[in-house]
DNA sequence: CGCTTATGTGACCGTATAGTCACATTTGAA
DNA sequence: TTCAAATGTGACTATACGGTCACATAAGCG
């Protein structure tokens, strides 16, 4: 579960980090969360932007592996995968856990430390 | 914790899902779990990379309040917020939770449904 | 005080990317 | 069979961004 391993799922983390950093793919992905849809449906939510557009952020979550499609004759449909995002918190939101717990702590100790000094910040 | 509260955390958490798309980025973080770390230290752990490309990385991730400085005299003190972290956590991978403990059998499910009709793929 | 160390800022540049558009193919319905 | 619906692909464009560089300031030390 460490070392190597870690590092290596940490290189392929890198396509999932890229494909959340957006925040029309997350929607996309809140949309899918609540069951499957039609790539039609997916660009019927964003009126605002082409569906060439829309088409284009499913693409990389697909080349993510966060989704997954089946054609059924002319139609295609986006099914959520959200193992990355598992992969996700056991790379890295658990390894923070610890730390987010006392962060605030550490944060007021940080500023308590600082205080009798009045030169810095 | 639903409706209007998210979507204005979601709004903020934007920076933070830009701020952790970065491989140099994330590699900063880890390090700061560890403990506080110098500018001069963080940038010394990137020999293949200038310490103004390091610095421009800092700057990000301060930015998206993942990371918070002290000023010792000339040296800079740069500690880990992991707060962001938790909302990652809280307003999407937790959300995603209840998906991925059935994300393998939903996706068998679809294979399996998908079988019969050689058609697809 | 002079020199070294630690860090800062803005300009520049090549690459990546979000989004649009032109043109296209395939499937479904009447 | 014709037309509509659903989706696909590559080219183009403006903006973003990761990284380098030139020049700079401030603190520390002997």
């Amino acid at each position: 579960m460490d070392g190597g391993s870690d590092h290596h799922l940490d290189h392929d983390l890198d396509e999932v980090w890229k494909a959340l950093s957006d925040p029309t793919r997350r929607a996309i992905m809140d949309l899918l969360r609540d069951g499957r849809k039609t790539t039609g449906e997916l660009v019927s939510s964003f009126p605002g932007m082409t569906r060439f557009g829309v088409m284009k952020h499913i693409r990389v979550l697909e080349e993510a592996h966060l989704l997954v499609h089946r054609k059924e004759g002319r139609t295609r449909w986006n099914y959520l995968n959200a193992v990355p995002l598992r992969r996700i918190y056991e790379r890295w939101v658990s390894k923070y856990e610890d730390q987010w717990s006392g962060a605030l702590t550490n944060l007021k100790h940080i500023a308590e430390a600082d205080e009798p000094k009045e030169n810095q910040t």
